[in-house]
DNA sequence: AGTCAATTGTCAGCGACTGACATAAACTCC
DNA sequence: GGAGTTTATGTCAGTCGCTGACAATTGACT
C-alpha cells in the first residue's frame, strides 16, 4: 500500500521487500538526511536541489521524483510524529474524557519521539532541523499547514471516540482546535530555547499544559 | 512611516502626499486588484505575474518592486484586517477579563471588515478571494503563518493590558493561541460554506465561540 | 534467456525571482 | 522656471525550482 513514491506500478506489490523496493527506501532516506544535513549547515534557501541530489549521486530529476517539491524533504520526520500523534490519540482509553485524552496522546507521543525517529536521523540533526523549520518562513508556512490537516484528522478521532458527527456538535473541532494551539505554543517555546534537548521539551509542554485550564477563560485579577 | 514600497527614500518624508506617492499608491493597489482578479477567475497558480503586470501595464520587474513575492500580493486584505484586529484588542476597556476582550474584538473586527476592505476592493471580490486561500496550499499556508505572527502581537497587547510579562506568565500567549485556534475553525467554517456573506460569518464564529467554555475541558458525556 | 514493467538520466522549457544598468520621471533649491 | 539630485521604471541576463518527454538501464517474473 505506501510505495516508496515512484510511479505506483499498476501490479507491483510493494509492500514486500524486493531488491527494487529496498533500493527506493535506501535512495529516499538518503536524500531526506542529505537535505536536512544541508539545511541545518548552510540554510534552507542557500541549499539547491542540485546539491542534495548530488550529494546522493543521484539527478535532479530524481530527486523529485521523491520529493514533490525541495520542502518535503525537510518533513519527513514531521510526517512520521504526525502518524505517532494520530495513532496515540485512537489508542487512549475510551473512559477518558476528550481533554484528558489529547494531553495523555501528546505526552506519549514526544516521549517517544526521537526513539521513533531515530532510526532515520541522528537526534541531534532531527533536534536543529526543528529549529531551521521554525526559523524559516517558507519552512515554517508549511509546517503550520500540516498541523492544520493534522487537526482535521484529530477531530475525526475525537468525535468517533465519543460518537458524535464533526459537523453537528461542533465541540470536537474547537477542543482540538484551542489544543493544538497550546501545544504549538509549547513546541515554538521549546524551539527558541537555546538548550533544545528531549528534558526541556517535556518541561515546555508541561508548564503550557498546566496554564491551559478552566481558570484561563475567566478574568485574572484575582489571582 | 509607511511607505508604498519601492527604495525608502533617504530624505523623503513619504507620509505626505505628493504627485509621485500618490502615483505609487495607486500602481500598487491596481496591482493587488488586478493580482486578485485573475487569482479568482483562473486561479492562483495557473496565473502568472506577467498576466497580472500586463494588466497594470507595467513590467515584471516592478510588480516585484511592490510586492517581496506573488503570493504578497493576496494578502493585502488580510494585512488591513490584522491591523484592526489588533487595534481593537488594545483598545477594549480595561475591565473586561481577556477572554471577553478577545471575543469583543474579533466580533468588532469582523463586523467593519468589508466596510473597512470596501475602498480597496468589492466585497464580492473579497470574499472569492478568501475561499481561494483556503482553497490553494500554498497560499493556505502562508495565511496561517501570518496568523501566527499576529498572534504574537496579540499576546504582547493582552500581556500589557494586566500587566504581565508573556515571558514570565504563560497565561496571554496560551490564552490567545487557543482562542485563535478556534476563530481559525469558524473562519474555516466559514470558507467551506456555500452561501459567503456577512451574515454566515458572524453566525459561524457565534456558533464557534458559544461551545469554547470551560464545560469543553471536562468530560462531555453526561450532556 | 527473454519479456515486461519500473527507475533513472538527459534535455528542453516554463515561471518565479534578482542584480545591474540605463532611462525617464518627479522633487528641490535657487 | 531651469539645473541638479533623487527615485521609480524598463530591459536584460541569469539562477533556481519544477515538469513533460524520450531513451537507456535495471530489476522482476516465467
Amino acid at each position: 500500500m505506501t510505495n516508496t513514491v515512484p510511479g505506483a506500478g499498476r501490479r507491483a506489490p510493494s509492500c514486500v521487500t524486493g531488491l527494487r523496493e529496498r533500493k527506493k527506501q535506501r535512495t529516499r532516506g538518503a536524500l531526506a538526511r542529505a537535505a536536512m544535513e544541508l539545511f541545518t549547515t548552510q540554510g534552507y534557501e542557500a541549499t539547491t536541489v542540485d546539491a542534495i541530489a548530488d550529494r546522493v549521486d543521484v539527478s535532479q530529476r530524481t530527486f523529485f521524483r521523491y520529493f514533490a517539491g525541495k520542502e518535503d524533504a525537510a518533513f519527513v520526520v514531521d510526517e512520521i510524529v504526525e502518524e505517532h500523534y494520530v495513532a496515540a490519540v485512537r489508542d487512549r482509553p475510551a473512559h477518558e474524557a476528550p481533554m484528558e485524552a489529547l494531553r495523555g496522546a501528546i505526552r506519549e507521543t514526544w516521549q517517544e519521539l526521537f526513539a521513533a525517529v531515530h532510526e532515520l536521523v541522528p537526534a541531534e540533526l532531527h533536534m536543529r532541523m526543528y529549529q531551521v523549520v521554525e526559523s524559516t518562513p517558507a519552512l515554517l508556512a508549511v509546517r503550520l499547514r500540516r498541523q492544520a490537516q493534522l487537526e482535521q484528522r484529530i477531530t475525526e478521532v475525537v468525535a468517533r471516540r465519543e460518537g458524535l458527527d464533526p459537523r453537528t456538535d461542533l465541540r470536537p473541532q474547537v477542543l482540538v482546535a484551542a489544543f493544538s494551539g497550546v501545544v504549538r505554543t509549547a513546541s515554538q517555546a521549546w524551539g527558541q530555547h537555546a538548550d533544545v534537548s528531549p528534558e526541556t521539551m517535556r518541561r515546555s509542554l508541561e508548564r503550557h499544559l498546566a496554564v491551559f485550564g478552566p481558570e484561563l477563560l475567566g478574568g485574572w485579577r484575582a489571582s
